[in-house]
DNA sequence: CTAGTTGCAAAGAGTTTGCATGGCG
DNA sequence: CGCCATGCAAACTCTTTGCAACTAG
């Protein structure tokens, strides 16, 4: 959607994809660009502008009454199902081929159609699990 | 959490229950407590009441911003996945055996424990994609 | 030059809280 | 009777919007 690439747009997207494995609160992310001289405002309209183009998903974290983005920019994201620690907050990626038997799973044993693009599996990761 | 079990908590729960396959936002559940006379911040704190108390669970939609509640007052469902359906919005349970099974696809393959009660699978139901 | 984008401040929506009143147990 | 829950209104926080100024293409 975005048409023009201002220096704000192009700070705004250099932090959310150097931080495409976390989550990212409106606040994080605002906080991370006010030094880049981004308004609230333009945060609050760039997040919307991205998530309509499908660059950026809002999620929801279980805790938290708050809402949550992370960059999915490139098309290897788009076939991935997500797991989302609730520990470290990070986001692992289930590859095409784990995803694809998973889902199969799901529409055979209860005819239903999972939206990966949608799904986020929450859990604990190996690393946590381990502490 | 809750002491006291004054009619309009009574109110509150009997509403939640018989709607247990839906996800309800706050202003549904707003509108139609409003003729049982219950304010806007019983509405709140019981929510949160509840929350906390593990008998609802809130959930956020795709497209939407909106925050949603549902009722998972018995214990038959902290064992299911859910799967919840992104045209009719109605819930659908994921029984024991086919749940675990995929949890455990997903340990395997990933190394991630799957958080039960707070994964939802979005997609579409056997009824929807019919149409 | 032109249309999209920004910043600011004000408006709006959603949620929480303080306090006096009322009702459950 | 004592304490919890409620209702109301005010306070807060988060998000959106209008408008003038700015800037990428």
């Amino acid at each position: 959607m975005p048409k023009y690439m201002t220096k704000q747009r192009k700070a705004f997207l250099e932090f959310l994809s150097e931080h495409s494995d976390e989550q990212l609160s409106v606040k994080q992310i605002a906080v991370a660009l006010e030094d880049r001289n981004i308004s609230l405002s333009a945060v609050y309209r760039n997040l919307s502008a991205l998530e309509e183009d499908g660059k950026i998903r809002r999620v929801s974290k279980s805790g938290s009454r708050e809402v949550y983005y992370q960059y999915i920019g490139d098309e290897h994201c788009r076939d991935c199902l997500h797991l989302s620690c609730e520990k470290c907050g990070k986001t692992f990626h289930m590859g095409v081929s784990g995803a694809e038997t998973l889902i199969k799973n799901v529409a055979l044993a209860e005819n239903f159609a999972v939206d990966k693009s949608n799904t986020v599996l929450y859990g604990i990761c190996k690393a946590c699990q381990k502490k």
